[in-house]
DNA sequence: TTGCGTTACGACTCTCGTAAGGATG
DNA sequence: CATCCTTACGAGAGTCGTAACGCAA
């Protein structure tokens, strides 16, 4: 047993048990990992994958268990690299963050600058994706750490650090009737709404408080980010939801923005990562920039 | 990086960081462990060991915390095996049960004999030693499992099963005077108690009956074991205080037990084993065995 | 026929053991 | 001077790549 068997196990899981995918992640030829698999399954004494002939098909339940512990080790491994990268003071690591548009646009972009001033050698990947996906990515290691607002409670193998808490505003072109007198939800409701999509930045706050209110909001437009949302709120489509930080009383003049913290309750945009990974010292101190930007944003 | 390597850093860590014997351990020349510790740190490109010389004092910071993640990928790494093993219905297996002279003796007999009949070709090795020691046998990987009253409840890398609850009996010869009357802690102080050495076999349990009720007996003989007590308490040394199941009202004719379930409150003697770790098929089998000889002995 | 996996064989790399050498207490 | 670690070098084991073959969609 060895350490290249091991991950050619967790390879063949990515490359739906294909022999020669799996090869060519590796970088081998075929016929190696074959042999291995072969060298592997011996040593064992137990096939670990199911056969269909000689094609692969998925593992069998001994197979399942021991992938467990494949990946265990494979973490291990993540981290051992990781630390005698981390305490060499590598300047060439890489830090790959997956988040959604929201936190991209408005909480991300002074805490990356900060941090290519104090880390140039480091590499910055964003990878944008829905809150759905985020936790997906953290657990296929394609991302270090996630920034999210929903969807982040539920797997306990996550470290969730709370980031910040806002709330949302409905934002109406200057004139609109809605800017005078007594916010509601009926009388937002009055209204065509313009918000998030499901699973995206406190869309489930939203859902929550109108549901609670017995209201149906009639949601002509869904989207995964607030400047859409404002670009159909501007051509009159009725009135946007969005969460407070995306309104730029600059950019924005042309919009007017209406505290809805009375009504639908706040959210909290966290940060999550992987309890059992090692982080490095340029990913912590990231991590301390959001923090200190969220407080920053509070003020 | 290979597991060889990683285990090189375990083996190094158990024989004081001589490289000669953690050779000699691993069944290799001392040259060519010399070497892979060379390459190895060539690799993560910091050293993981402090030096003097040429020779290793310890573990640097960053070797620390390395060995914490090469702890786990062994752990991981043993699980493997023994799922391989035992799904593979493997008759080869060894049984490593750490525990005290007590349980060796009145609990494990039946349970031992029933399993040698269920699984012929397991040997089993049983290793009698103090609480303290049990579970370092577990954490060093030389026990699967350990049965013990004292000392189990602190670490939390531990599954811990409460097998049975017992109470404690004072013997005595026939004739004695304690034999008649009503019993207390004061009157069993008046005699000299012979009873377990400390941190054995519910010893807390009496000292801290006697403690709450103020009460100082005078411990003349400290033993590991009830039948070491038991023959000195027929020399008329004084009173023994020892486990109930080890009164054997046959062979102890010539002593009376009397309970004590009402002076000093009860134990529980319980199984543990790594939460880590694997168990095989036969390993719990035996912890079954254990449980329904534990249930046995009520009766 | 194409895609996928296995088997055979020669070349190369890696690791080991032997042996000699240097440092430390 | 005994113990411990390192270095040099040749032998052997292990792994890979090429290539040819078997099998199924």
């Amino acid at each position: 047993m060895n350490l290249n068997q091991l991950e050619l196990l967790r390879v063949l899981q990515e490359t739906d048990f294909n022999l020669s995918r799996a090869a060519e992640k590796m970088h081998v030829v075929q016929s190696a990992v074959s042999r291995q698999l072969q060298l592997l399954e011996a040593e064992l004494g137990s096939s670990l994958f199911e056969r269909h002939g000689k094609r692969l098909l998925g593992l069998t339940p001994l197979g399942e268990r021991i992938i467990r512990e494949v990946d265990q080790i494979h973490k291990a491994k993540k981290n051992i690299q990781s630390m005698a990268d981390d305490f060499r003071d590598n300047r060439n690591g890489a830090l790959h963050v997956a988040t959604t548009h929201t936190q991209a646009k408005y909480l991300l972009p002074m805490p990356v600058k900060n941090f290519r001033e104090k880390y140039p050698g480091i590499k910055i990947y964003m990878v944008q994706s829905s809150p759905d996906d985020l936790i997906e990515l953290l657990h296929k290691h394609e991302a270090d750490i996630a920034i999210c607002t929903e969807k982040l409670a539920e797997v306990d193998d996550l470290i969730l650090r709370p980031c910040y808490q806002w709330h949302h505003v409905a934002v109406v072109p200057t004139g609109h009737p809605l800017a005078d007198g007594k916010l509601s939800l009926e009388r937002l409701a009055g209204y065509p709404i313009l918000t998030y999509s499901p699973g995206f930045t406190g869309r489930s706050a939203i859902e929550r408080a109108f549901g609670e209110a017995g209201v149906q909001p009639d949601i002509v437009l869904a989207a995964a980010d607030s400047d859409v949302i404002k670009t159909y709120v501007r051509l009159g489509l009725g009135v946007g939801i969005i969460a407070e930080t995306s309104y730029e009383p600059g950019k924005d003049a042309d919009l007017v923005a209406l505290d809805l913290s009375a009504l639908i309750a706040p959210s909290t945009t966290k940060i999550a990562y992987l309890k059992q990974l090692y982080l490095p010292s340029y990913c912590r101190y990231f991590i301390d920039e959001l923090l200190k930007q969220a407080q920053a944003n509070k003020h």
